[in-house]
RNA sequence: GACCCCAUCGUCUAGCCUGGUUAGGACACAAGCUUUUCAAGCUUGCAGCACGGGUUCAAAUCCCGUUGGGGUCGCCA
């Protein structure tokens, strides 16, 4: 069997796109066929390199692969070529330079793979245009053509191409060829029940990518759109959800996006990553920020990269909340400002940074029980130096355990960041 | 408007095909545990078969209708 995934240049791949790339790959893998992508560019004015680059990029860094490749675009003659013959053999017209075919009015049957048999009268369809006045083919006909010569097995396409198959079985059954199996799936929509748009929230693939999701987290979510991987099963690799792929299984109702569910399913992808993927995956963001340069301390990177680990939902979230282990000037938060570091604690402070000077080792434990020393000796309560020491070191109110976080930063930066803070 | 598709917690879904379940799981939400904070994690809770008719001893499951939602009606793809 072969399938294939067709989306058009004239845009960034969108998510509902991955989507259906997703399950024509899964579905290619679980049956051990072929995936084809061909880029549907035939629309010359609206086609932009630009997305084609995109696209191709998109796919590959979601990880689905592909065994074909085609661009319509170079297939001009071999589209010229079909509707001349449909035009010899009478079942096409001339209307100026497009050509056109003649629809017989009878009834179509087409059996869907997921929605079983649906019927169409051809009455309430229109001759098709197989040849725009240009010269150049239009989708319908660009699609039937390609799909029967590449010997497209299987079209699994979104519904809102329902009402062009009866259209296109006319255009294989006027050409002599035959129709592939169809499968229609349901469509994704936004929270607020409609098409997923710009408007709404993110839609292309690259925008998740630039939020920080991960690949992993993202085909994890998206097959679960419409599709499950067996019952009481969420999180599972592209692997096990090929092992267990059909189409029959797949949903028709549409299914709502949503960014909360994405979250949580990154997140678990984000926690079930080695150290040493997690890092790398960080590398270029942190480059990006300026955190790291060329050459950087990896083994004290990933230790950080450790702390943060079972608290991050994004890529991004790493920027947000461990950017006081790679900026030298601390950007204090206002509110956490105020709240925390108002009341002077220059004596405290003092006193700490005093006790961790004479630490010979640094570690989360001996910085904790001189911690509890200093608590001790000025009768304070712990939580009363706590928060203000998290501030002062972080710049935060929340983040990882307190001596973990001083053991990371070291002691200098530690004693540093405690002397500055009242000064 | 015409044609087509669809309908289980707020959301994603299992169950439906091959009628008999305390209708299961996950996200979100709430509470508790843990705790130096916030997350995470663990435990518990909240919450659903759109409605109306059939068929049947028995309907989420099969049939019809209603309502509601969605899609398509381009020389765009």
């Amino acid at each position: 069997m072969k399938v294939r995934f067709a989306p058009s240049p004239t845009g960034y791949l969108h998510i509902g796109g991955a989507r259906t790339a997703l399950f024509n790959w899964m579905y290619a893998r679980s049956q051990k066929g072929m995936f084809v992508l061909r880029i549907e560019d035939t629309d010359l004015e609206r086609s932009k390199k630009e997305y084609l680059d995109e696209i191709v990029d998109s796919m590959k860094w979601l990880g689905l692969s592909w065994d074909e490749f085609y661009l319509q675009s170079e297939r001009f003659d071999i589209y010229r070529q079909h509707a001349q013959k449909l035009l010899d053999e009478g079942k096409a017209y001339k209307d100026g330079e497009a050509v056109i075919l003649k629809i017989p009015a009878r009834e179509i049957k087409l059996y869907d793979l997921i929605r079983g048999e649906i019927v169409f009268d051809s009455e309430t369809i229109k001759d098709q245009v197989l040849m725009k006045s240009d010269g150049s083919p239009t989708y319908s006909f660009a699609c039937v053509v390609d799909d029967a010569l590449m010997e497209i097995t299987h079209v699994i396409r979104g519904e809102d191409h329902i009402s062009n198959t009866p259209k296109q079985m006319m255009i294989y059954e006027a050409l002599g060829f035959k129709a592939p199996k169809f499968a229609h799936l349901p469509l994704i929509m936004d929270a607020e029940g409609g098409r997923m748009s710009k408007r709404t929230g993110a839609v292309a693939v690259t925008e998740y990518r630039n939020l920080g999701f991960v690949a992993d987290g993202i085909v994890n979510y998206l097959m679960l759109l419409g599709w499950s991987p067996g019952p009481n099963q969420e999180i599972v690799s592209l692997e096990k959800a090929v092992q267990n792929f059909s189409i029959k299984k797949v949903n028709k109702a549409a299914a709502v996006f949503s960014m909360d569910k994405l979250l949580w399913v990154n997140s678990q992808h984000i926690k079930n990553m080695s150290l040493d993927r997690l890092t790398d995956s960080l590398i270029p963001l942190l480059r990006q920020k300026n955190f790291i340069g060329e050459s950087f301390d990896r083994p004290a990177l990933e230790k950080v990269v450790a702390l943060f680990k079972g608290r991050l939902s994004t890529l991004n979230d790493f920027i947000d909340w461990a950017d006081f282990v790679f900026l030298e000037q601390l950007v204090i938060r206002q509110e956490d400002k105020q709240k925390y570091l108002s009341q002077n604690r220059k004596k405290e402070f003092e006193t700490l940074a005093q006790e961790f000077e004479k630490l010979t080792e640094f570690t989360p434990q001996s910085a904790e029980s001189a911690f509890r020393d200093v608590v001790a000796r000025l009768s304070i309560s712990s939580s009363d130096l706590v928060h203000p020491v998290r501030v002062a070191l972080t710049g935060k109110s929340v983040g990882p355990g307190l001596f973990e976080t001083m053991s990371l930063l070291g002691k200098e930066r530690t004693i540093k960041r405690l002397q500055e803070t009242f000064s």
